[in-house]
DNA sequence: CTGAAAGCGCTTACAG
DNA sequence: CTGAAAGCGCTTACAG
C-alpha cells in the first residue's frame, strides 16, 4: 500500500506538507501544490482512516443500534440515517441486538471500542442498567423512539397518535374498542400507546372490558393469537380493535377472516405503522404514518450537530399523518 | 483512555508482556500473567482497535455493500450475515447504493480505505466495469446474488426456479402465461428468471404473445403498471401471470382486483421471494422462498473462510422451495 | 520468560 | 511557506 511518505518523496516536499495539502490546513505553495496533486492523481493515493484516526481520534463512523434488521421500520430508519450521514462521508457501523437487551448495553461498549464518532440506539426500552449507561457514555449518542433524561433523542408521538386512532373509531360509531399492545417495558409502543388508547376511551366515557385488552409480540402470528383470544374470552365482543403495530393488526385480520368474520362491517382494525403492506392486504388498513425515515434522518442530523458542536435540540418529536383506508 | 502503557506500569511489566497476554502469543509467567489480569479487571481497560488495525491490517470489520436496504430480501441478507459474523467477533460496516451502479463501485474504494478485511457485495448487475473492479480488488470478497468468473460467489438458483413455478402453472392447467419481469442487466434476476419462463414455454410448446411479456422495476406500483400493460395491450388474454418478484406480484393483484378480476379464478399470479406479507394478501401468494438469511450466511461463512485461509467453494449454489397457497 | 526498540501511517505544534 | 520530530496505541522480531 502507498503511504504518505512515498507521496512525500515523489513529490519532493515532507510529509508534513502533503498532510496539509491532503487537509487543507496551513500553507502549502503553489508549485508544491501542484506537484503533490500530479502525483497523487498519478498513483492513486488514499490516505489511511486507521492511521488518521489514531492521531486524530476521529473515525467518520457511527455506530448505530438496532434491535432487529429485517423489519420495514428498522431499514427504514437505516435508510433515512444512511442517506444523511453519506452526505457528510460518514458511514454506518452496525449492531443489531436480535432483540437481546443484554446486547443492546454491549454493544454500546463495543462500538465505544471500535471508535465510532457517535452511537444512534434504536432503543425497544427504558431499564434503568441501559439507561445509566446511555448517560455515562461520554460520546455522542442519540435514541430513536424513547425518551431518556438527559439523552438527546427523536421520538414519535405515540400517545397522541394512539389517542388520535382510537378517536378516530369512536367517531365512526364504534363504542366496544379492543386493544392489541405489547409489553410496557417498551415506553414507547408498550405503555404510551396503551395510555393514549385509555385516554381516548375515558374521555368518551367508554367502558373497557378487561378481555378486550390483550399483549402480544412483535410478529404477525402474535396478532393473529390475541385477536383469538379476544374473540374467544369475551363475552361482549367488540365492534372494533385497535392493534399498535400493523404486523400486530394484519395478524387480527387473518385470525378474523378464518372465523368468517367480515372487516370491517363486523369487527373495524386500525393499527399504527404504515408498512408498505399495509396498502395492499384485503381490506386496506387504516393506519397511522411514523415517518421512519425522517427519523433516521434527524437522528443522523443530531449526532452530526453534536459532534461538530453546533446547535441541537434535546428532543425532537415526530409528526405522524392518519391514513384512512378500508378496515375501518 | 487507558492505553497498554499505563497498564504495563501498574502491573510492573512491559507493554511487550500486556500484548503478549492479551493475545495469547508467546510465553508470561503466572505471576505476570496475574498482576496484568487483576489491572485489566480493575481498569476495565480495552485495547484500541485502531492502533491495532494500524499494526496488524486487520480490523475485524467486514464491508457489506447493498443495492437497498429497506427491502425485506435485503434485510434478510443482512441479518444472516450479522448472525455469522457476529459470532467471530466480526463487524459489518454498510454502504447502500441506492441502487446507483456507480456508488456500487465507488464503495468498493471506499471500504477498502477504510481496511476492511472483506466485502461482501449484493449485486444487481454484471457490468463490465463493476466485474473487473471486483477481479481486481486483492481483498477477500464474495458475491451474493450474481455470478462473477474467478470470484467467489453465493447464487440463487434463478433458471430452475423460475422454470419450475412456469411448469406448476402449467400443470394447473394454464396454457397462456404472461410473464412481469425486470431489465436484463440483471442477470439473476432479469435474464435468467426469464430465461427459465421461457424455457417451460418452449418445452411444453406453448407459445408466449409478445404482448404477455413486460418489463417493469423493483417496486409493487410498477407491478401494478406492468398487469396493466399486459391486459390492455393483449388481444388474448393470458390466464395466468408469474411475477419476478412478490412485489411486482402484489401490484399485479392489486390491478387484477380494481378491474374486477378474480384470482386465480380469472388469472392465476405466482412470484418468486417468499416475502414475510406474500402469506396474507388475498388470496394468499403461491411462490418460491430464496432462503435469502442463509445466503447471508453462506457469504459469511465464505469470507470468514477467505481471511482465515481455509477451504471454501467457489461457487455456492442456493435452494429455493417452492410454496403452493391459493393464488393458483 | 521478559523488555527495549522499531515501526504501522498518519497529524501537529514548533522552529526556521 | 516548509520540514524535522514527536506522538497516537498497539505488535513483533530480537537479544538477553
Amino acid at each position: 500500500m502507498l503511504t504518505i511518505k512515498e507521496i512525500a518523496e515523489m513529490a519532493n516536499v515532507s510529509r508534513s506538507t502533503v498532510s496539509r495539502f491532503l487537509n487543507d490546513s496551513g500553507y502549502v505553495s503553489e508549485e508544491a501544490r501542484k506537484r503533490i496533486d500530479k502525483v497523487i492523481k498519478e498513483t492513486g493515493y488514499i490516505p489511511s482512516e486507521h492511521a488518521k484516526s489514531l492521531r486524530t481520534k476521529k473515525t467518520k463512523v457511527i455506530g448505530v443500534i438496532l434491535p432487529t434488521i429485517h423489519t420495514e421500520t428498522s431499514s427504514k430508519i437505516v435508510a433515512g440515517i444512511d442517506n444523511e450521514l453519506a452526505k457528510q462521508g460518514y458511514q454506518i457501523l452496525l449492531a443489531n441486538t436480535n432483540l437481546d437487551k443484554e446486547k443492546e448495553i454491549e454493544y454500546l461498549d463495543l462500538l465505544k471500542v471500535r471508535q465510532v464518532d457517535g452511537i444512534i440506539l434504536v432503543a425497544t426500552n427504558t431499564e434503568e442498567r441501559l439507561v445509566k449507561k446511555v448517560q455515562e457514555m461520554n460520546l455522542p449518542i442519540v435514541i430513536i423512539g424513547q425518551h431518556m433524561p438527559g439523552v438527546t433523542s427523536v421520538v414519535y408521538d405515540d400517545f397522541h397518535a394512539s389517542k388520535e386512532i382510537t378517536n378516530y373509531l369512536v367517531e365512526k360509531g364504534h363504542k366496544k374498542i379492543a386493544f392489541i399492545g405489547v409489553d410496557e417495558t417498551d415506553r414507547s409502543v408498550g405503555y404510551f400507546r396503551k395510555k393514549g388508547y385509555y385516554s381516548a376511551m375515558n374521555e368518551h366515557r367508554l367502558e373497557v372490558n378487561s378481555t378486550w385488552v390483550q399483549t402480544a409480540i412483535f410478529d404477525i402470528d402474535s396478532g393473529y393469537k390475541a385477536m383469538k383470544r379476544i374473540l374467544t374470552k369475551s363475552s361482549i365482543l367488540p365492534t372494533a380493535v385497535f392493534a399498535v403495530t400493523d404486523r400486530l393488526a394484519i395478524g387480527a385480520m387473518s385470525y378474523l377472516k378464518e372465523q368468517g368474520l367480515l372487516v370491517p362491517d363486523d369487527i373495524a382494525v386500525a393499527s399504527i405503522g404504515a408498512s408498505e403492506i399495509s396498502r395492499y392486504v384485503d381490506p386496506s388498513l387504516t393506519t397511522v404514518d411514523y415517518h421512519n425515515e425522517m427519523a433516521g434522518k434527524q437522528a443522523a442530523k443530531q449526532i452530526l450537530a453534536i459532534i461538530s458542536k453546533t446547535e441541537y435540540q434535546e428532543k425532537i418529536l415526530l409528526n405522524y399523518r392518519l391514513i384512512i383506508r378500508n378496515s375501518v
